[in-house]
DNA sequence: GCAATAGTGTCTTTCAGACAATATGTT
DNA sequence: AACATATTGTCTGAAAGACACTATTGC
């Protein structure tokens, strides 16, 4: 997942053979039996999508007895926080790789997402792969506020503008800005680089980098 | 897990066969071809606990290769929320069952935490099983904020005293008590029922009840 | 009355939201 | 200079922590 155009995204596979043929699915394969779940998760990541170094996050473990209508899958889900620039990457390496919208009709929940395509055209996933992308944003947005996923969803050098539209766009609110930033940097999560944003019309935001504090 | 003497605890099971043979270990069993997830657990929890009609929630799936020294096991570890009733009961039901507490050194994280019996002595427990039981801990210190988890762990109708203490027990630090009871009672979670304790040598508290709010 | 804990009132501090003023780039 | 957004200052209100006070039960 990520976020593009001020909005929480997902890449997705279109699928060819039955079941679900032509809807999409999220990327997934099987474990290998000499291979941790992690591992696994990075393969398929690097083999459906083309990348690699993406930081990942178990989700949740899916294991209704009839989620495959072929035979009994139990799936273990994970969780890859894109940056921008891995975004448009896996768009570029793999024809058959879509980045769909989330959308979310309740403000305060995430009970029930749409995901619609670049046209704005509900896409029906396959499988309960719809479920997963529900859980996956209540996740971000549990995360958000304790723990440094947002900035994960950024490049390396980011505005505090940046960063609070990754934070609206995962919680689905707007946030006050003043109080945005003292947060943040009371946080001690950023630290400025000296550097600034270019190309812009106006005044150009200076850059910031996330700081690991552990 | 529950908690017990303002300490947090765990029922473990004592193992007869290699390996790990004597040492303490989480009830655990294998997920049946026609089962959920959600089933296997509380179908263990019967046969190996002797209870039933436990809030259970998915944990984490560890799927490490070298787990289990004889082959790989990927185990999807479920936590189950016990009342104090709840604990006395598997305690009785099966004499195998014993009742550890979790013991945290450090104060602000759970990187670190000793499983000790009835008399202090610390316990090994087999596998990765105190890794789980970190994680668990964790859990409920991350959710017992934000969602009803601590209620699970009382008795239906229970003292703010006895909230307090399941908290602090949780969070391993004291809690102040005018803005906790503020708090609870703000959060609209809590109902008086009327009711007072009974058999206490001084003044007996208000017993109030969860009201779920959905 | 005494001991012990329940329950409340109030002051202070901290922090988020609101709003507006100032700053600094491009065109 | 006009414009657009960045950045900062300040006021206000909500909520937590600290602390002390009152209340109520058993003995």
């Amino acid at each position: 997942m990520g976020v593009r155009k001020r909005a929480p995204c997902a890449l997705l596979l279109r699928r060819g053979a039955a079941p679900f043929a032509g809807q999409a699915a999220l990327p997934g394969g099987f474990v290998g039996a000499g291979e941790s779940l992690e591992d696994a998760a990075q393969r398929v990541l690097r083999d459906k999508a083309g990348l690699s170094d993406v930081r990942c996050e178990q989700l949740y473990t899916f294991g209704e007895v009839a989620r495959d209508p072929r035979r009994r899958i139990v799936t273990v889900a994970w969780l890859a926080l894109l940056a921008p620039a891995a975004i448009e990457a896996a768009l570029e390496a793999h024809p058959g790789v879509l980045c769909a919208t989330l959308a979310v009709p309740e403000a305060d929940g995430v009970r029930d997402i749409h995901v619609v395509d670049r046209a704005g055209a509900r896409l029906h996933l396959a499988f309960d792969h719809e479920q997963i992308l529900a859980l996956a944003l209540e996740r971000l947005r549990g995360k958000l506020d304790y723990t440094a996923v947002g900035f994960d969803l950024l490049p390396s050098f980011f505005t505090l503008r940046q960063l609070q539209d990754v934070h609206e766009a995962i919680r689905g609110t707007t946030l006050n800005k003043p109080a945005f930033r003292r947060r943040m940097i009371d946080k001690g999560w950023i630290a400025p680089t000296g550097a600034r944003e270019t190309g812009t019309s106006h005044r150009p935001a200076a850059l910031y980098r996330f700081r690991d504090v552990t």
